[in-house]
DNA sequence: TCCCGCCTCCCCCTTGCGGCTGAGTCTCCC
DNA sequence: GGGAGACTCAGCCGCAAGGGGGAGGCGGGA
């Protein structure tokens, strides 16, 4: 039996939500919850194997929520549901932990077999979501599986370790203390690797690093 | 009528997928492929809504053929299939333009589902496929959507401006040739997005415009 | 009404950056 | 032995960048 809390600041919802579930021969709705607090406190009580959480509720939204119970009870799993598939939202709720992200208008059926697979371990997003969640995957690192950049293996090793520290943010000043060089060294470095890239000046070389995939965000 | 074309190099797989969507009312199988060239002539001949396309084949494999298909023929919307869920399967697939990546144990009626989705311009990738692109796409920029949009909600539209254009490299005159007012405005703009966002100088701005999303490298 | 934030423009000044030229050491290889 | 390339260091010079300070117009909110 997949044990569910509901949390949903409108009471239409969460019933309707509450009845299509409970309909269910194998889930069963343990909680209802109005805003983000209280789902916490149902989910802290009940330990649920799933948590249907709106986005936007009072006191404390969903997102937020979703970052919490992530963190102190991994063992409930969070699908976020939300009328509006806004960017932000579907970015902030993956990153928050939750394991899948559903509009509204889902249909019924659909919407069990969901809870069942989040309750499995699984992931799941809506499909309009699912759209957008790759479009971004695939601009990101345009193929970033096949070839590491030949422009690179122009500069030497020296200068790539510029670049990678350049592309930081460091000053010269800095760079040359990192490498245990003088500010000198360290602008003969950079000069030559403009150069041999054929940029401008250190703000293209930063643009350069992070779009030829020789830096990557995140990685700091 | 959704128009499908099956590229599979077993012909019990073939037939068994055909077999499940013909019988759809609104699906039909208007041509059938042994290996990702047969597939591409498939495509050129029939110019099917979908493509059903799997990983392995001999001659061409899939995601070679879905990489041609997804450049010469953007209207017919390539799916996927597969037996194994490996992962550089499905980030090349996605890279080459796939609208979906399914795994050949799917349910049948997942499966005409799936073709209706695509065909309807949304993506679909099987459930554990989804788990992993989630845990990837959260793991690369931990949290980057939400704090740093907080961030950026603190500059003024004007120097929201500035900061993606000295992101793409621009100096302070290109910008002000650009936004059409004075070097010194654009100055400013930047002095003033500095000390909001405390940045030493433009080059942390770069780096931090695509730590924090503000820029997209692939999007230039 | 007044005040505040935003956008715009200006001057002065210091600093970092990058181009230019030149040069010493090392290793690798012909 | 000599040449090539990498790494190191140096001085000089011009310029973009960024801080400080000041100021006017313009809109919205108290």
């Amino acid at each position: 039996m997949i044990r569910v809390v509901v949390a949903d600041d409108q009471e239409l919802v969460r019933a309707g939500f509450g009845m299509i579930l409970d309909a269910q021969p194998d889930i069963e709705v343990v909680a209802e919850a109005a805003d983000g607090l209280q789902a916490i406190e149902a989910v802290a009580a009940h330990r649920p194997d799933v948590l249907l959480l709106d986005v936007r509720m009072p006191v404390m939204d969903g997102l937020e929520a979703a970052r919490r119970v992530c963190v102190e009870y991994p063992d409930t799993k969070v699908l976020m549901l939300t009328t509006f598939d806004i960017d932000d939202y579907v970015y902030d709720a993956l990153h928050a932990g939750a394991s899948g992200f559903l509009l509204k208008d889902v249909r019924r059926d659909d919407l069990a077999h969901g809870v069942r697979l989040v309750a499995a371990g699984e992931a799941l997003l809506a499909p309009s979501v699912t759209k957008r969640l790759i479009s971004e995957f695939a601009a990101r690192r345009p193929g970033a599986s096949r070839r590491p950049h030949r422009l690179l293996d122009q500069l030497t090793a020296r200068e790539q370790e510029t670049l990678r520290l350049l592309a930081r943010g460091l000053s010269n000043a800095e760079i040359a203390a990192e490498l245990t060089v003088s500010e000198h060294t360290v602008k003969t470095h950079v000069s030559n690797l403009l150069s041999k890239l054929q940029l401008r000046d250190r703000v293209h070389a930063v643009v350069f690093a992070y779009e030829a995939g020789a830096v990557v965000a995140g990685e700091a």
